[in-house]
DNA sequence: AAGATTTGCAAAACCAATTTAAATAATTTA
DNA sequence: TAAATTATTTAAATTGGTTTTGCAAATCTT
């Protein structure tokens, strides 16, 4: 390995000071036209790599971003990175990412780990059962926080996510419309914000209706493709024969769908059922879904945007903002049929 | 925000030197016991953190590893991510994720930023024709790198993927077995070397078992979902009319039995696929597929290994390691039955 | 008890940049 | 031409740790 290229190394071959160097590198208007472009020359063709630790040590700006969701290879976060990604990009910010997997110790020390990289900021989706106290210890220490998909109780910091209530009772009403009276509601817990106000969201859509809420016809827990197909098993042995099922999102609705397949029934003909998130998957499913647009894109690039405007000062994003669902329909929902 | 605290503040606290503070915190040797745990407490006491660049400046090791990939949305990708997190994780090291979505451009961009940080190594999917030049400047500069997934030609660095070819031509003697005769190729393109590997295996399983190769047969582009759903309408229409495909991933099978859906026939009956890969999708998907396995979490794993080994000093690692691939049979491929 | 060892801590150099105040050089003004 | 102004450059302090060397005190030998 070469002898490692520093501002010094490129002064002493010109003849000039660390600061000049420095400071023509930047741009500073401090420094006279040619030396600049000399300066520029030398440290391109000696191979100069510019050393952001030493640089962030004095000027207390790292260019790191740190962002921290549930799990990216659940495609659902992974449309919100994909725009947290591309809107950090154009402002030269680094991120750095993790997955907690709803341990709020694994994300505790990746806090932690940010903190000592002297990362800027933190987007972050935050565990269940987030203690406040955790995001302000960030806060507290120069990390502004900004939060996407989920909400933590009692904390006023900038948080960005889709109206669940309201979009969950756009896909019951859609079920209701056409015909169906004993509907299901299929995945997600009431551990986060997105799995009580869903459900919550649901109840009331039925409520309006004037349909009965019946508790049984809860299937708490999928969150996940596997996990709805596995949940296909309970939701068919239910006693009350529902017709159509809600699912908390979109993988739910996909697995779910898939095991009623295996069941030897035909989803959008004999059942329906409706997702939620409306991933770029759900259009090209078998068959397609019906579903909620959840704004993963819109998420991620607000959220985005509500660190960088933090970072450079700005106080006035703070609050929840939340993105308006729209419904999609396709093919797995159709008027009722009774089952027999 | 509270004064920040260092190791200065906790030596004036206590009355120490920071050199004392230092060595007390990482347990060294040459400070006496209960000193040791006077500053201990201070530190936790006083909400101490770590400054990491401070401390990478003077002794070189960041404790960052690069991570570079296509896309991390991809689900083939995200598996050998999350076998490679997990081995990261025990060794204390942050990484830093990219995608650079085979720009080679994105790609160096981001070699740049993990020398400017101090990474202390990389493990990067190289991008379509990445010049060897721009891993070798990373070596250079002290950062060594790892390969997976794809090779770089005339590049002796390690690098951890399946054996394609052979993997390949387990699917297609697979349908071979079941009497199909005609089987196109679907997806990949010849411009990276799991998509020569991959076509060559197949030419050269159909070449042993006596059958006339066609290139009209194949369908070379399609690598996503999507994109396989939308080759269907072609794959269709051969005037060759085959009854099998090999599809160069799970991805484009699945997208491509979809499509198959649409058009109103049988996957699995009518016309067999296989995949490539086995994603955990690929046993829940409807038909569940059948495919390769090709052995990502090994990849990933061993890939973070051969790093980490790297890092801390070994030399032996070098060269091509090949996973070896397993077939996975499951309902998506049938006997072949003559299409009209 | 004198000399030799060991133990525990601190002083100071070092890592690679940024930044400010001061010095020097160049140009303008009177 | 001297003084004032402006344009460039630089010395030196700063950021927060790590590490080597040296010194003093404590402990061990004989």
């Amino acid at each position: 390995m070469a002898q490692k290229v520093k501002l010094s190394t490129i002064a002493d071959q010109l003849g000039v000071s660390t600061a000049t160097v420095s400071l023509a590198l930047r741009d500073s208007p401090l420094v006279a036209e040619d030396t600049r472009k000399k300066i520029k020359d030398a440290a391109l063709d000696m191979g100069y790599i510019y050393n952001r630790r030493a640089a962030s040590l004095r000027t207390s700006r790292s260019g790191i971003v740190g962002v921290v969701v549930h799990d990216i290879m659940n495609p659902f976060y992974a449309e919100i990175l994909k725009a947290i990604e591309s809107e950090l990009d154009r402002s030269r910010q680094t991120f750095i990412l993790s997955n907690h997997y709803d341990s709020v110790q694994k994300q505790r020390d990746f806090l932690e780990t940010l903190l000592q990289l002297g990362a800027d900021g933190v987007i972050m989706s935050p565990a269940i059962d987030t203690p406040s106290r955790d995001i302000k210890l960030a806060e507290d220490n120069g990390m502004p926080a900004v939060l996407i998909a989920r909400s933590v109780p009692e904390l006023d910091i900038p948080t960005y996510r889709g109206d669940d209530a309201y979009g969950i009772a756009l896909a019951t009403n859609h079920l209701i419309g056409l015909g169906h009276k004993s509907i299901a509601f299929v995945g997600g817990a009431d551990n986060t914000s997105t799995g009580r106000d869903r459900y919550r969201g649901y109840v009331e859509a039925l409520k309006k209706a004037g349909l009965k809420v019946d508790p049984l016809l809860r299937v708490s827990g999928p969150r996940t493709k596997q996990e709805g197909f596995e949940a296909a098993v309970n939701f068919l042995s239910m006693s009350q024969k529902p017709t159509a099922a809600v699912c908390w999102n979109d993988l739910v609705a996909i697995g779910l769908i898939n095991g009623i397949y295996r069941a030897g029934l035909v989803p959008g003909k004999d059942i329906s059922v409706t997702g939620y998130d409306d991933l770029i998957e759900a259009s090209i499913s078998m068959p397609a879904l019906t579903t909620v647009w959840n704004g993963q894109s819109m998420v991620g690039r607000r959220a985005a945007r509500a660190l960088l405007d933090r970072l450079s000062g700005s106080d006035e994003v703070n609050g929840l903002h939340l993105i308006k669902p729209e419904m999609r329909i396709r093919q797995s929902t159709a008027p009722m049929v009774p089952r027999t």
